[in-house]
DNA sequence: ATAACATATTGACATATTTATATATGTATG
DNA sequence: CATACATATATAAATATGTCAATATGTTAT
């Protein structure tokens, strides 16, 4: 299976800074509406809603707009893509004798 | 189980640059010396050392020396530690009846 | 020892990311 | 419709990251 790279990159995007790692693991818990999380975290409305962005891009979180809350929870789809992803770039495809190039 | 969130963000620097995805999956054919690595990336020699550096501090990937070779691969205890956050992080505890907090 | 080679480190620079303040948009309510 | 409230966007500053040229380090062969 092929690899979209610069998709790829983004959906790791959600796992490579501190403040999203923290809500996702709020997420974890169930859904969560925006105020909630911003309640939880130290960081201002805007970045919040920075940060929200970058998850929902990655795939890994989804959104939810009732009235005027958003309700964010963790995207089973979002999570199996990454796994996926995750599988191709981790899992060694020949357990092949030649070790590497320059030593023989 | 609890997550070191500075080590978590660490771990997945690996997979969120989109050099450092195609370097995977070029370590996904097996061990590869540094100057094979160089040859197939269209980067220079110290781009290609700093992007090995975060991968190999990521635990995702480990180096071997032989000589003055560096023989790259992935790590398999990396991985499965990558997994593991991966899956704290993504896995919803209880899916509660309370949809969020506001609606009510 | 010296030369040649592989890789790492340093320093400089361009670009990207994170963050906050200010402002805009959208939605419910009096 | 005016007001209040939740969230998003624009803008700008501070910081981090990616990149390369130059240099250093470490290793092998002469």
């Amino acid at each position: 299976m092929e690899l979209n790279v610069k998709r790829t990159a983004a959906i790791f995007k959600a796992f490579c800074d501190e403040n999203r790692i923290r809500i996702l693991q709020l997420l974890t818990g169930g859904e969560k509406c925006a105020c909630k999380l911003l309640e939880e975290m130290n960081i201002t409305q805007p970045t919040l809603s920075h940060h929200m962005k970058i998850l929902c891009d990655s795939g890994i979180v989804e959104g939810r707009k009732e009235g005027k809350w958003m309700h964010y929870s963790i995207s089973p789809e979002g999570v199996k893509n990454a796994e996926k992803c995750f599988e191709i770039l981790t899992t060694v495809k020949i357990e092949n004798e030649n070790k590497s190039c320059c030593s023989e």
